[in-house]
DNA sequence: ATAAGTAGTATACTTTTGTATAGTGAATTA
DNA sequence: TAATTCACTATACAAAAGTATACTACTTAT
């Protein structure tokens, strides 16, 4: 697909994922963003955590803090503001009295369940390999 | 293939990387242990372009260093003594003199380019989902 | 009127992660 | 003999990430 990783080796001035000296044209700038995309969507503590809830359906602010445990208030709203930022989830709010507020994956944070899938193969078989 | 991440919900006596309540025995504590895993592996700020020197064979500490802008020798001994822990990386100490040491990815290093790739479609696809 | 639930925010703190800078010891070239 | 290269290590510090604890504003149930 990429083959080779010769291809994302080496970008100097970008922020510094990946990067190799002596091969920038080789280095398509834009598979080392969606690579640091993709680490800033699933890295830190809770992030995986609260994909995983999520990946059940929508759920509540309050619910989130029952189910991931030991997870505060304060991540926990932290987490989810970042992850809206990043369209991986929606924060929807039904105007009823009280107020019912609900997050939910968009379908880039339903499509981490493939890449999730992946990084536990890879863990796997890295048991396997090992052990 | 593991189709529903209701699989993976649940955790509570782990260090909690995915965690719901309620579903003990849905959730093979394996799956867990495999994800904690991988992110062990790739997180941190030097671990990817480590990873993607190394990818492209057998290397010294020196040009590691020159390769990874911006890494200091703390940092890449540190990050290089990790990966070797986790079976990632061989250090290889040749005897002659001067004595020369090479890295070099494992089999297990070798497979997380197909993770790195499934990585980048993540973030490719993101990026067009969103503008 | 009081207590409890929802959806958070505020402040202060600790821990983890990464940086800066200098130095070591062995060998090697000038 | 002195400077340079290689492969690091040591110490101190700064920044980022995460925790603890308390609090707010609103609504509803008792």
């Amino acid at each position: 697909m990429y083959s080779e990783l010769d291809k994302l080796i080496k970008m100097s001035d970008f922020k510094g994922i990946i990067q190799q000296a002596g091969a920038t044209e080789r280095c398509p700038q834009n598979y080392v963003l969606a690579l640091t995309d993709t680490m800033n969507v699933i890295s830190g503590k809770w992030k995986l955590p609260i994909i995983a809830s999520l990946l059940r359906g929508k759920i509540r602010f309050k619910d989130l803090l029952d189910n991931i445990e030991k997870i505060t208030p304060r991540m926990l709203s932290k987490e989810l503001k970042e992850l809206e930022i990043n369209s991986i989830v929606v924060r929807k709010v039904y105007n009823q009295t009280p107020v019912l507020i609900e997050y939910q994956l968009t379908e880039s944070g339903r499509s981490l369940l493939n890449l999730i899938d992946t990084m536990i193969d890879w863990g796997l078989t890295h048991r396997s390999n090992v052990w």
